[in-house]
DNA sequence: CTGAAAGCGCTAACAG
DNA sequence: CTGTTAGCGCTTTCAG
């Protein structure tokens, strides 16, 4: 007894023997006179098989509401159409919106994606990279560049394509779309040392990278400014919350005003704007924010928001293009991918 | 030749022979000298296999780097360990939260899950639908009780435990776990009419869900205060910037006026509140606010947000919890779970 | 506790 | 254009 069959709901709103759960490809084509393969070949390329033909296993189909079986048909081929996307954490937009954005061309292609959250933490990832390829995804996206050991082997001996985005190296496991981390912090610092500000503050999340920015931020400007930066750094994710609490901590124990304030995140940004706001701080003439992500309120805050921009849909269609190419085996111009980022001047600084 | 063989890099990082990519039990038996079966059995279940054994099979899986296919697994045993789950779009928090909290629980009990995104369209639902079925999950969690036809007889066939999350009904497709939209609208609009408030307008975005509310909210507070309520409606999803530009449109073209604007989603509410304090306008004495979704900055606005909270880490798990109870076929109290809503009143209103 | 045999539902060669 | 024959790498069942 199979134990599909005793899956049965408890109401008896099913049919005794399910109409199209158990329905094989076999069964299509007895109904359609031909043999199995016939309706194999009907579904993959329809150009292989007589139009008559072709119209009696369409209408089996849809008599039967066979759904084909893509667990037998990857076993067989080989081939998943599997994509698995490896991210921190789905509830940031940030990252969401890569995945959207790279999931749509993989869709139109034909791939589904599995997506894995890996809490930015290297070990969790290699669980996690380790559970997704044992369902032999055709390829993988990465989040980052920094892997255990353990997982780069795993992904090694995979033999499989894989993007790492987000950030650029020169020794990918396979090919990496991202931009300089610190290319962008330290324009960010050049462009507040232009400002005029003489001091400065970074507002930091947990993060790998943004630790990364906030270092060559403090770096850069420390060596254009002889001042220190105050650094407020927070544990897990970003939010409004504790942009505001940064704010009141760089008052109260940093003693600072009249600077600018550095974000790792929009979300830490619009709190300090709020908070400024409530303590009737003027924007930017005696607090300038900067913030990163560019997030779609960033424009819309009052004042509007200075962020630096990386384009996420590029970065999701350039990773997606990346893999493409490897499936084609086109030789890759460049295993990096380098998509820039955007400094992106409002009213905040 | 197997295809995978041919999906060589261009650079010769790789091994000849993959090491990992193409080992199968049987060699990872071989080398343990035992059959394939014992291998699987040492992995499925160790307390089947002698001590020494297991020893043995765990060096030659370590030795091989060896990945379970569970492709194969699944075709075999007619259990995927799959989860699907689709909802309208993974870069609104809403949505990826549950996402979040859902598939903790899920990954905890071994299953993975397969997120598809459906744009809050049952056109493509149905499309999404069936090609997560082909993979074979064994449940699937689906945002909302509106689904085709199609996509409901599909579902039935396939004869898997299914999840309708964000709102109830008297008749799931199986089960459904939510709360009632209309009852949580109606109590806002009470809410409103009980502070006071003689004046009322609703601010909408592109989601059925969210369109229910409003007529709940206008229903009521029509009938509890005589006054008609201005109603502004997105197409898209929420943002600040709508909000801002729907407080603005709600005074030039409605004349509105000192009463409570009753949001869809507290991006609104946060955009409505910036641009009140843009113009100068205090909240709640001269214009209140009532959010939707109680998210985390809500807490974090100034003033902090009233909104209304719907738990939404009870709502993912109590959504696993049904599916696990199917799995275990433990027959369900009730197919119905009504989590509840509660308004948190802040101080916007 | 271990092994041999028989599939799961499909695709990939080969034949015709 | 269509059919036949072999598997893909596992789990299940039945024997030891």
């Amino acid at each position: 007894m199979r134990s599909r069959e005793s899956q049965d709901r408890t109401a008896g709103k099913r049919t005794a023997r399910p109409s199209g759960g158990g329905v094989t490809m076999a069964d299509v084509g007895r109904l359609a006179g031909v043999s199995q393969v016939t309706v194999s070949r009907a579904l993959s390329d329809p150009s292989m098989v007589s139009a008559e033909t072709l119209r009696r296993i369409q209408e089996a189909i849809r008599v039967t509401g066979y759904v084909p079986n893509a667990l037998a048909g990857a076993l067989a081929s080989n081939r998943s159409n599997l994509i698995s996307a490896l991210v921190p954490s789905v509830t940031n937009v940030v990252y969401s919106s890569l995945l959207h954005a790279f999931s749509k061309i993989m869709r139109e292609r034909g791939y589904q994606l599995m997506v894995g959250e890996t809490g930015f933490d290297p070990a969790e990832e290699e669980a996690v990279i380790a559970t997704h390829l044992s369902r032999r995804p055709d390829a993988m996206l990465l989040t980052g560049i920094h892997h255990s050991p353990g997982s780069r082997r795993m992904l090694m001996s995979a033999a499989i394509p894989v993007v790492e985005v987000w950030d650029i190296t020169e020794t990918p496991i396979d090919c990496c779309v991202g931009f300089s981390h610190v290319a962008a912090a330290v324009a960010a610092a050049n462009y507040a040392h232009g400002r005029g500000y003489e001091r400065a503050a970074a507002v930091t999340a947990g993060d790998e990278r943004a630790a990364r920015r906030r270092d060559a931020f403090v770096k850069q400007f420390e060596m254009l400014r002889g001042a220190p930066v105050a650094t407020i750094d927070f544990k897990g994710h970003a939010s409004l919350g504790g942009g505001r609490q940064a704010l009141a901590t760089l008052i109260a124990d940093h003693g600072f005003s009249g600077g600018v304030v550095f974000c790792s995140s929009d979300q830490f940004a619009q709190g300090i704007l709020v908070e400024a706001k409530a303590r009737g701080l003027a924007v930017p003439r005696e607090l300038a924010v900067i913030g990163f992500g560019d997030q779609e309120f960033a424009p819309h805050t009052d004042p509007p928001l200075t962020s630096v921009r990386v384009d996420r849909d590029m970065l999701g269609s350039a990773a997606a293009d990346a893999l493409l190419a490897r499936f084609a085996k086109i030789p890759l111009v460049g295993a990096v991918t380098d998509i820039g980022f955007q400094i992106m001047e409002r009213e905040t600084s």
